[in-house]
DNA sequence: TTGACTATATATCGATTTGATATATATCAG
DNA sequence: CTGATATATATCAAATCGATATATAGTCAA
């Protein structure tokens, strides 16, 4: 499963555009599982184009720049389906956030005390724009999976919150005498 | 931040290997939040050792190969704590099961269904793995960082063992003459 | 003892992805 | 008329991924 594949999906919701799929990894439903930009988004539906799993007409908008739609074709309906029927591979993630805090003993009071609240609010924010989504008439798996990242990130938001002063503290010097 | 900042980071733990390094991101520490493969580690320990950030001796070893065993020199830690000084970039996640379970209505129940069970077997081997670790003794980040994994992981697991049924039980057949 | 498998260890390479930048059109604010 | 924001497509060097190659050594079974 790679990009292309994730295209093929924003485009089983609706037709779109290059630029209206790149919002959907930004702000829409997949931002907080997937991740794409526009280096590998267009690049992706030139090669679908090619392999006819997508059409594309170029439309006319007032006001602002003409877009390309694409459009799933039959065979690439049958070629989301063969890909999520794949095995899973594991997750991937990668925080910076993270990183930060397991080596916050090198850096200073101050600076862990801005990261933690830097990332409480990210995850506060995630929590308002996932409760933002009505799930009423979505399909069962998208309102299963708002309720997950619900759960999760509220999980988060609340561990840091609630263990903020074992991050914050400075670490008592233990060892002392301990070349015996 | 790169994975030459997470090597520097993995150095300042200990002397290691590459290989030894490969292991911190597969089983280790950093499995939970980062990633890495051979492709990057090598090659950035190499860019390392051109920078003089690392130092590298040949180890002969009794009944296995010789290994390569990288050290952080003083600019190396300076050099690390300054890439832990900047600003944190956003979490990228890259879920294929979330990806699956969001587009459960392409999918046979029975599919839907070891998706599922797979996921939540992951994040219970998680679980299992983060309490193997004794936190006693570690720097307080490591222990906070211990924490937030397993708040996070025991979040997961709980919501998709508790929500099961929504994901499993098929569409409900909506909008019978909706076209008025 | 041969083959299969696992673990340790380093290295490379094509393909993909990232992150930044370039190019346009159009609106709005100062 | 300059700068900012939003829409829209496209490209490119650098970084990363995932698979593979190579080598040593132990185990376990046919």
């Amino acid at each position: 499963m790679d990009i292309k594949s994730l295209c093929l999906g924003a485009l089983s919701i609706g037709d779109a555009s290059g630029y209206e799929i790149k919002k959907m990894f930004e702000e829409g439903p997949f931002s907080h599982f997937y991740d794409a930009g526009y280096g590998s988004i267009y690049p992706a539906l030139n090669k679908l184009l090619d392999a006819k799993l997508v059409t594309c007409t170029e439309v006319e908008q007032e006001n602002r720049p003409a877009k390309k739609v694409y459009s799933l074709t039959d065979t690439g309906m049958a070629k989301l389906k063969a890909d999520l029927s794949a095995e899973p591979t594991r997750d991937k993630t990668r925080s910076e956030s993270i990183v930060m805090m397991f080596f916050g003993h090198l850096l200073s009071q101050s600076h862990r005390e801005e990261i933690l609240q830097s990332y409480i609010d990210y995850y506060r924010d995630g929590i308002d724009c996932i409760e933002g989504i009505d799930p009423a008439g979505q399909p069962n798996g998208r309102q299963f999976v708002r309720g997950l990242g619900l759960a999760v990130y509220e999980a988060a938001a609340n561990y840091l919150e609630e263990n903020k002063d074992l991050l914050l503290s400075d670490e008592e010097e233990r060892d002392i005498g301990d070349a015996a």
